[in-house]
DNA sequence: CTCGATCCCTGGACGC
DNA sequence: TGCGTCCAGGGATCGA
């Protein structure tokens, strides 16, 4: 699943491999993830890929008319020095694969877009599940859409960690996984930090003590970099620009250890569902908070959720 | 403002 | 082998 880590990795590896090439035409298949697909029908043929950028969990293929100048291979930790005007905005969401293919290669199944470039290959992205999402965005259109989402973690300050975190009665994983407050974060990078960092996924932000807030946004960062380092996570399907899976899942210390030893002192690993979403944590190092958002609304939720499964398996027959 | 619920989607795991 | 069922999850949206 791409988070931060993973989509750094696809990035890099499409700038070293399509970045100057230009997209002859477009052929679209599948298209309900798709803004507007008559616009990237429009738009993208005769256009030149000026660089590949990660912003959050996309991929912006900055895209002009006239060649441009690629910066190099493995620079690419997000910049913004230069603005961009003219994009395609790439989400993996949870299956999504864009790479480029010789021409005569067959296509792989879900293989939902073609852009055929000038050098024969085609760049082709494929999503079993179309969680992902694609857009072509130009002018203010592209800077309102980036401007939804929050700060990068890798180059947030602690002023600013803080301010967007320290304000709001929201729980700490809930904030972690908000795009409008931190860009790029998902589940795996967000229980891993909270574990290194000995923060419990159901503290509220405004009552995390200052130097428990910079040690999350250290220990965040740390994880984050040495995950792009290793290329990332492969826990389902995730692989790099190049068909190559990433390393980092072996540092996993909570993520998917359910009932396995915390590795700091050997209590089994929880899971709970927080935001909705499975939340991986050592009881001991991390303690819960004292309010009554723990373990009995958790119950009462999986209660729920079971009924509700329940409910939709009777209905669909 | 924050929350849960719901939907989107399909492959993989699991039970029988 | 094969079928039914459940589950995973990022994000949008809606109503409480």
């Amino acid at each position: 699943m791409p988070e931060l880590p993973e989509v750094e990795t696809v990035a890099r590896g499409l700038q070293a491999a399509v970045a100057g090439r230009r997209i002859l035409s477009v052929t679209l298949r599948k298209t309900d993830f798709i803004d507007d697909p008559a616009a990237i029908e429009r738009e993208l043929p005769g256009r030149h890929i000026v660089r590949i950028e990660r912003f959050g969990k996309f991929m912006l293929l900055q895209l002009a008319n006239r060649v441009a100048i690629a910066t190099p291979a493995g620079m690419l930790v997000e910049t913004t020095s230069e603005p961009v005007t003219e994009a395609l905005l790439v989400h993996l969401g949870m299956t999504g694969h864009l790479a480029p293919h010789a021409a005569e290669q067959p296509l792989a199944k879900h293989t939902h877009v073609t852009f055929t470039l000038d050098d024969g290959r085609e760049l082709r992205y494929t999503d079993a599940r179309r969680f992902g999402r694609m857009a072509y965005l130009a002018g203010a259109a592209l800077s309102s859409e980036l401007e939804r989402f929050g700060a990068d973690p890798l180059h947030v300050t602690s002023d600013e960690f803080a301010r967007r975190i320290n304000v709001s009665k929201a729980r700490i994983k809930a904030l972690l996984l908000d795009q409008s407050v931190l860009r790029g974060v998902g589940n795996i990078y967000a229980d891993e930090s909270l574990w290194k960092a000995k923060i419990h996924p159901n503290r509220i932000g405004a009552l995390l003590s200052p130097a428990e807030l910079e040690a999350l946004r250290k220990e965040l960062r740390k994880i984050l970099l040495k995950a792009i380092e290793l290329r990332g996570s492969s826990i389902s399907d995730f692989v790099d620009a190049g068909g190559i899976p990433g390393d980092y899942q072996q540092h996993h210390k909570v993520y998917g250890r359910e009932g396995q030893a915390c590795s700091r002192c050997g209590t089994k690993v929880k899971r709970i569902i927080v935001a909705g979403r499975s939340s991986h944590f050592c009881p001991q190092c991390q303690p819960a908070p004292r309010t009554a958002r723990g373990p009995r609304r958790a119950l009462r939720r999986s209660q729920k959720k079971t009924k509700r499964n329940r409910r939709r398996a009777t209905s669909k027959r």
